[in-house]
DNA sequence: TTCTGTGCAAATCTTTTGCATGGCA
DNA sequence: TGCCATGCAAAAGATTTGCACAGAA
């Protein structure tokens, strides 16, 4: 478990019991959209607003302390943590970490000077195939 | 540039005039997303609405002869080719699509079975970096 | 005639904004 | 006191739905 408050401290914005919750949620759940972060985070906070995720949510992307990840469905957000892979299911919209340690892919990367080590993959997922 | 009304009378779907506009504007313009499609097919047809357009790329997509592609800022949408890769600008939105021609992304694709061969890589252009 | 597609308007959902309030340095 | 940050309500934007009409098979 992530020590948030201290990198809240280090950023510009202060570490409130709403954005640590935020936080806590998107560790927990590896990726989460908005809706699942606002009732996850609303059973700790009854009073939290929508607007008050939508707002920590852009400047806690703004900070570089979390990652938007595309998702057809909907985006979702996920702790920033090393470059890696997401493997995303066309059906059911799970999404799937994928370690970038391998060869292959460092390979591929390179060959994309300015990528941001982000890559995704498509298809269908264990359980959807 | 294809025989978009040959595809649509194998389809479900009727050869309008406006569908035809919509998949020439795709093919046209590589990557558009709902607001350049509407712009752009309205200076054909200017009566035409936006719900005709958010109805019709439902149906093409479900006709699989359109694929939606996953966008930071907007999603975009393209006539279905060979299972290609997309760079995706993070600053300004822009898609290139790369071929998957070489054995490295064959090789990478091949480790995830169930991939629709649909790899993303994200990035700065060569104009933002 | 029948069926599908279109275009309008309304409804719904999502996201953003403005503002008053509250807490903390 | 002076900032942020929160939460509410309203506004703005995006997408979907219902319905009447038009056009092609």
């Amino acid at each position: 478990m992530q020590n948030f408050k201290e990198i809240l401290d280090k950023s510009t914005l202060k570490a409130t019991p709403q954005r640590l919750a935020i936080l806590k949620e998107l560790e927990s759940n590896g990726h989460s959209n908005i809706d699942e972060i606002y009732e996850n985070v609303k059973a700790i906070f009854p009073s939290i607003s929508l607007a008050t995720i939508y707002k920590n949510i852009i400047s806690l992307k703004e900070e570089n302390i979390i990652t938007e990840v595309c998702h057809p469905k909907k985006n979702k957000y996920e702790v920033k943590k090393e470059p890696h892979a997401h493997f995303i299911c066309r059906k059911c919209g799970e999404v799937e970490d994928i370690d970038l340690d391998n060869a292959l892919t460092d390979e591929l990367i390179q060959n994309y000077p300015n990528s941001t080590k982000e890559l995704y993959i498509y298809g269908l997922c264990d359980k959807c195939s």
